[in-house]
DNA sequence: AACTTTTATCGAAACTTTGTTAATAGTAAA
DNA sequence: TTTACTATTAACAAAGTTTCGATAAAAGTT
């Protein structure tokens, strides 16, 4: 359980950390909006707790600018009570809870839980979710993909192709692994089919674009350039 | 906005039902556990507060009975700190939120807020209804279906698969969980059963209008072209 | 610079999926 | 039982997708 914690309050972040380690989670911190907002567009957590005062980027903006690209992952708001007074709703910039400081650590834990429990028993949404990279929409549900809002039709192999590459956000991604996750286990090494449906790809998303997406580590695999 | 207070300590029931209606909430009370399940199934709300430690059955008990036959009407949970050791989650009974005790009234009113503005927001329950998609008509109750008024004749098979893709709304529907939904649990995939069917509704509800609805997206399914 | 290895490209062939029609089997009411 | 209708299967055509092999181009090595 990876958990993302934003609250630039350094005890506070502290003791937070220490508890949620103790209570098994994976805790990653970060001090600041503006670094938070790299960290949630890199990497993927099971839950993010924001505080709402934060330095640069306030916590209401950053789960508005998440909610665009990423619908799924949970994500709990830390407010001070005097804060509950003008924002009204905590749940309008798309956060599925909060907590009023002062808190118990023991209920903070215990949200968290029951948010990602939550999360999983959802019936679509990790596969209706869109997946952006760059100015690339993959719909899961729709199997559609767009670039710069031009619709982009795949076939089926391609669609998993450009789905695995999207999904490494950027990493790469060995050869080897895109042929077993693609053609299945057992794949006979001696063709060049993955080079054929790059190329396929590279004709359909790279080509009628400026910035081209899709680059090879030659020897390894290939890589989308975020 | 119609709420039902569950709460056996009169003081508490009271104070909060009182900040409530000053908050324009319709409050129904109730001071235990066997007098709710009646109300509960008599009368709807628009939000359930469920105190945990009530008289003659408790609030967990409750709410998952409620469950069992209403599914939509957001609960909240009332739960001392000490409770909330043992219970470990509250939403296991299918709450949708709980609130440790004390809290502040003013964060009890957000939330029953939010819960009940989730729940509107809620994609619906349109068993009964008449489904329009486009010029598409289509009547549960009597089984008919019509076309800019036109009506169309279909078969049962026929009608289910045009229901499913309608429900839909345009979204992509996998043929294999058409198949699965209409032929029930295991089919024999090597048919083109679904080919046929959609032939025949193409022929009937596409073939003599315009626009053509039923589009294919090859490797997939099927899907409302809205 | 010459050679080897790896990747890109292309067209044709093989294969899969989908669309269409027709024949056949099943079912329930006249 | 016959009739009218629905459901399923089969056969083939059409459309679309995947693979393969040949060759070109690029990158890495000696």
């Amino acid at each position: 359980m990876k958990v993302l914690l934003v609250e630039d309050d350094t005890t506070l972040n502290q003791n937070i950390k220490e508890y949620l380690m103790q209570e098994q989670f994976d805790v990653e911190v970060v001090f600041d909006g503006q670094i938070a907002e790299k960290v949630m567009k890199k990497t993927s957590f099971d839950c993010i707790i924001l505080d709402v005062n934060l330095p640069f980027k306030n916590g209401y903006e950053l789960c508005k600018e998440f909610r665009v690209y990423n619908k799924s992952t949970p994500v709990l708001m830390l407010t001070a009570f005097d804060e509950l007074e003008d924002k009204v709703n905590g749940f309008d910039c798309g956060a599925d809870d909060y907590l009023t400081k002062p808190f118990y650590m023991k209920e903070l834990a215990m949200r968290i839980r029951s948010l990602i429990k939550r999360n999983n028993n959802l019936p679509g949404q990790e596969t209706t979710e869109n997946i952006t990279v760059e100015d690339i929409v993959i719909n899961q549900k729709t199997k559609t993909v767009k670039r710069s809002d031009i619709e982009i039709i795949l076939t089926p192999r391609e669609y998993q192709i450009l789905l695995k590459l999207a999904l490494a956000k950027g990493e790469l991604v060995d050869k080897q692994e895109l042929v077993k996750e693609i053609w299945g286990g057992s794949f006979e090494a001696n063709t060049n089919t993955i080079e054929v449906y790059i190329n396929f790809l590279r004709k359909k998303i790279d080509k009628p674009f400026d910035k081209q997406l899709i680059k090879t580590k030659i020897g390894y695999g290939y890589y989308l350039n975020l």
